[in-house]
DNA sequence: CTGGTGACGTCTT
DNA sequence: GAAGACGCCACCA
């Protein structure tokens, strides 16, 4: 277990059902504003059947991830819908469905 | 230590 | 709005 995977994941794990973050978001919540690609590649290190709500974390423009790799852009977009999570396009309102610890 | 890589973000054309 | 360049730095070979 790595500094950053166990800080990163425990922080994913406290975004409620039918909310979002931004990687950037997830790294300026845990002190490293800047570091979205070290948040990203934490959650790269994710088993598959893990239990921590990787789909809750998209991009900072609310676009998803995974452009490259439909199988799991499509699973997260499927896992989010299933929040209640709704879609425009490819994205998602930061505005409406962003959420921030001690939002809440 | 050196170099390549990347589930990103921001600035510049 | 879209595409390219650059910065960021943990991880792996």
């Amino acid at each position: 277990m790595k500094g950053w995977n166990r800080l990163v994941w425990g922080l994913v794990e406290q975004i409620p059902a039918g909310r979002v973050m931004g990687y950037g978001h997830v790294a300026a919540a845990l002190g490293h504003p800047g570091r979205a690609r070290q948040v990203g590649w934490a959650l790269a290190a994710l088993p598959r059947d893990t239990t921590v709500p990787w789909q809750r974390v998209i991009r900072s423009s609310g676009s998803l991830a995974f452009q490259g790799t439909p199988e799991r852009a499509m699973l997260q977009r499927a896992r989010l819908q299933a929040e209640g999570v709704e879609f425009q396009g490819d994205g998602v309102d930061m505005a409406r469905y962003g959420w921030l610890p001690g939002d809440g």
